[in-house]
DNA sequence: TTGGAGTCAATAGG
DNA sequence: CCTATTGACTCCAA
């Protein structure tokens, strides 16, 4: 029972200076694990087992991620526990990407090594109940710190006692004196980046954009970009980040379909409901002239034109997509996850001979996906530019 | 280099 | 406070 040096509590005294190094580069495969000061994490496993997660994530039988987060968002409700408090000492992920986690989880088999320790961690304390009080007592000692803190320093001139924790995935390289004083509000070499935040219009403009062509040639990027004004960078970052979270919609409602309706509880959380077509507005003209040399035209109207949201075509056919979920079962360490039926039977219902005929609203993401796949036939097929490949 | 997977961290709402 | 969203960044593999 460690009660271990945790606590991660401490201040977010603004920024430090400027940039934010390389930070992470979570512990390397050294295993020089034995006792406890292995892993970062507190790793709230009994005692037994001196395994570092890796290795349990390495051998860990296939896990209902779904039932999993459910579980989880279920005894961080019931006590009143927040999921940065759970996200920090447990996870060693920040709030954003704990709620994106619950919210979303891919399911196991399409989870990286990587991407499937935290679902491992939450099993692992799920499987205590007096992890639960461990929290719990966490969470009353930061609140005891931060009382104490303001009430002490009255006028204000807080400071920080970074209550250091155990888990140093703050380890970052800035061993820096924190000269937190003042300053640091107006600079004028902006070298903190104002974030960007695109405009309704320009996410509808790029999301249209993406239904024509999910991967766009750089050539195209730069139209879009300029066409937005935006820098090229931000419409990259936006195009990985959107088949991203397309790609993971996706899952989730394999999932759920695969899961096939128990029925009792009506309410399902998700809101299925495909997004609104609305094609408003085009921002701004434009008139970018185009084809200068290389002439394969660009479709243009990429904002304005309310065009397309062509759904169905696409038979049926579909691709493998895999989803298969395992049978092996079974495992030394799956006693170890308490895993037999404890969740598993929550979300659990009903798979197999799930299909209907009938179909949801995914269709449009199917098509997405679709294109996803001719991307990369095209791309086997001819390195050079896509063209117009109509038969 | 490009794309995918994971995350971070700022920020918008409650 | 807390949670959800999301642009940007790091790593890694092809």
């Amino acid at each position: 029972a460690p009660e271990s040096p945790l606590s991660s509590a401490e201040e977010s005294v603004k920024s430090q200076q400027e940039e934010q190094m390389c930070r992470a580069s979570i512990q390397e495969p050294s295993e020089t694990s034995e006792s406890q000061p292995g892993t970062p994490l507190p790793l709230p496993l009994p005692g037994h087992s001196g395994l570092s997660i890796q290795e349990m994530v390495a051998m860990s039988p296939e896990l209902d991620t779904y039932a999993i987060t459910k579980k989880v968002k279920e005894v961080l409700t019931d006590n009143n526990l927040g999921q940065r408090l759970f996200g920090e000492s447990i996870l060693g992920l920040t709030q954003g990407s704990v709620s994106d986690l619950l919210a979303r989880p891919k399911p196991w088999h399409k989870l990286s090594l990587k991407g499937r320790e935290p679902f491992v961690r939450m099993q692992l304390w799920l499987n205590d109940p007096r992890n639960v009080e461990k929290l719990m007592d966490m969470k009353r000692m930061e609140k005891k710190a931060y009382m104490k803190r303001r009430h002490s320093s009255i006028g204000e001139s807080h400071s920080l006692e970074t209550t250091l924790s155990g888990s140093d995935l703050t380890q970052g390289a800035s061993p820096q004196n924190l000269s937190q004083q003042q300053q640091q509000q107006h600079q004028q070499p902006q070298l903190k980046k104002p974030r960007v935040v695109l405009a309704p219009e320009e996410k509808e403009a790029l999301k249209r954009a993406y239904q024509q062509r999910p991967y766009p040639s750089p050539k195209t990027i730069e139209e879009l970009a300029s066409q937005l004004n935006l820098k090229t960078s931000t419409v990259i970052n936006w195009f990985h980040n959107y088949r991203s979270r397309i790609r993971r919609e996706l899952f989730i409602e394999e999932i759920q379909a695969a899961a096939g309706e128990g029925g009792s509880p009506s309410a399902r959380p998700g809101k299925s409901g495909g997004e609104g077509d609305n094609s408003c507005d085009g921002t701004e003209s434009d008139s970018t002239a185009e084809g200068r040399p290389s002439g394969s035209e660009e479709r243009k109207g990429l904002l304005e034109s309310p065009s397309l949201s062509h759904r169905d075509e696409e038979g049926e056919a579909e691709f493998p997509s895999a989803s298969g979920t395992s049978r092996p079962r079974g495992g030394i360490i799956d006693s170890l996850f308490g895993i037999p039926e404890s969740i598993s039977a929550a979300a659990t219902a009903a798979a197999p001979p799930c299909r209907n005929p009938k179909d949801s609203s995914l269709r449009k993401k199917k098509a997405a996906n679709l294109n996803n796949i001719i991307h990369r036939l095209e791309k086997a097929a001819n390195r050079d530019e896509p063209h117009e490949w109509e038969f």
